[in-house]
DNA sequence: TTGATTGATGAGTAATAATGATGATTGTTT
DNA sequence: AAACAATCATCATTATTACTCATCAATCAA
């Protein structure tokens, strides 16, 4: 019944005082608005205005109707603004995920910008997962899964955004820090301190030590920081993204090392749906993540 | 751009889970809906919701339209509600004016009728205008004026609705209540209690004693019922409507008596604006102060 | 695999909205 | 007074928009 144009129209008349003008207002005849309103009335059975001379004045449920569009055409009118936001991927909220540790690592020299670049935007981080990361984003508790493991998974694409390389960290006074890189063996007898995760997950583990057979004493920290302080004291050696590594190396008498002769590679990947291939924010942030060795490696 | 048709489709889905549910619930085809969303789409340059299977799921856009939806669609389905109410002559804010005493005194007892009928209005009575009650009601200030004297006036048209009686009240053993009737010059000597208003505005003056040519002592009263007081204690005499003289005459050793030998008849009027002639709660408001001789006169 | 359900889409039709022209009324100016 | 300008209502016509029908593609259950 009552629909927009009717709001506007008895809007427009009030702020122009005539309905000639409120058309030229709206870019409409003075007969298009007549009409309309005559149509309403029809329906409602009820009048909104009374001539008045030659100018109208609005009756009562004119009045009302009035207060009615005062209330909501600013809604609808801020709402479309949103939309327009939302539409150039500037609005929204980004629910990201990470499942790892360096992931977090990387991600908060990230977000900083992100938010600079993407103001109107509110960022959710989801490190806490039901299942897994991505069942989170299958189930659409996130929109990006930021991972080190692109595992093939229908209806979800893996953008690679970082590479970087893990390496071990160790006392600067260790015998190990003369070398350029070790092998696995080296690390028979070694203390390892990891991040609180299963094993499996930690590719220490699963791409160099296990592969050798070889299964060194572990211990789990609840901090990083507090692992690596342990490991300058030569209370142990730890496994970091080469770019953390590097940070610590200027603070404390650390000294990070390759592991294998060829290193132990990864890659950051964004993962996001299927369906999700063209929303905005999401770009930003790939693009973004993409750009994020300029940030990360000081 | 946004109307209310999208408002509603996007809750329809929202409630009904499918597209073909909200489309029968809304009396259209799937199909229908279905354009409608996507023309907007286009417009805004977003996406409402995606597929999702075979169901639908909202975006983050589609859950800003659904929050939007559910602000706004229930004002509108609730102004149509009152509109109706208004329309019916049921809601509304009737705005009284009147300008004498006696006038107020008779809507008192009118006006717990017609809210006892008309549950949803709300009554505004005015009593002070800034020249008079008919400018009152030339200026959109009130409605209806409750007025003994229908003054000719373009663009204004009175129902008569209460036929009355002025009479003057005396003391039971004052000398003229022994009179079926007293003349003008009967009062020559008596001292005239009245409403604090103009001596041209009060009925015995201009109709009764003026013609006459008499003019006496007169002295204006703040309160009606001190007045009617001051008359049963033999400290003057006043001029009231019958139906009131007739009440006091039952708590009061007070007498009504006739003005001249045919009495002095009087008709309450209710005027109002051409333009108002058939607003509903208007035309209640006279059809019941036509019924109110039964309500005035116990 | 089949069949049923659901949504998207294109073409055609029905419904609605806007326009332009005209007449009536009112207020102003000559 | 009379002529004029401004304003709104109304009618007939045209333009636009919304809806339906038919059909296709995708999904899900039997």
């Amino acid at each position: 019944m009552i629909e927009r144009t009717h709001l506007r129209i008895i809007r427009a008349l009030a702020e122009n005082g005539s309905l000639t003008a409120a058309a030229n207002a709206l870019f409409l005849t003075q007969s298009a608005l007549s009409h309309q309103i005559r149509y309403l009335e029809q329906k409602l059975e009820i009048s909104l205005w009374q001539r008045d001379g030659r100018k109208l004045r609005l009756t009562q449920a004119g009045e009302l109707m009035l207060q009615v569009a005062q209330q909501i055409l600013p809604v609808l009118e801020q709402t479309e603004q949103t939309l327009q936001a939302y539409s150039e991927g500037r609005a929204g909220i980004l629910r990201l995920g990470v499942e790892c540790h360096p992931c977090y690592e990387w991600l908060k020299k990230i977000l900083a910008d992100y938010l600079r670049e993407m103001p109107q935007m509110d960022v959710d981080i989801v490190h806490q997962f039901q299942f897994s990361g991505m069942e989170g984003l299958l189930n659409h508790h996130i929109d990006l899964l930021v991972t080190p493991d692109a595992v093939k998974q229908l209806g979800v694409i893996y953008q690679p955004m970082f590479d970087y390389e893990l390496v071990l960290l160790v006392a600067e006074n260790h015998e190990l820090s003369k070398h350029a890189y070790i092998e696995a063996t080296a690390l028979q007898h070694e203390l390892l301190l990891t991040f609180p995760v299963a094993h499996e997950r930690l590719d220490v583990f699963t791409q160099f030590l296990m592969p050798a057979g070889i299964n060194p004493r572990a211990k789990a920290m609840q901090s990083m920081d507090i692992m690596v302080q342990m490991v300058a004291l030569q209370r142990g050696v730890t496994v970091l993204p080469n770019w953390l590594a590097l940070e610590f190396c200027q603070t404390l008498p650390v000294k990070a090392i390759r592991l294998g002769q060829d290193g132990l590679a990864k890659t950051l990947f964004a993962a996001i749906r299927e369906t999700d291939q063209d929303v905005g924010y999401l770009l930003k942030f790939i693009f973004l993540g993409k750009q994020s060795k300029n940030v990360v490696m000081v």
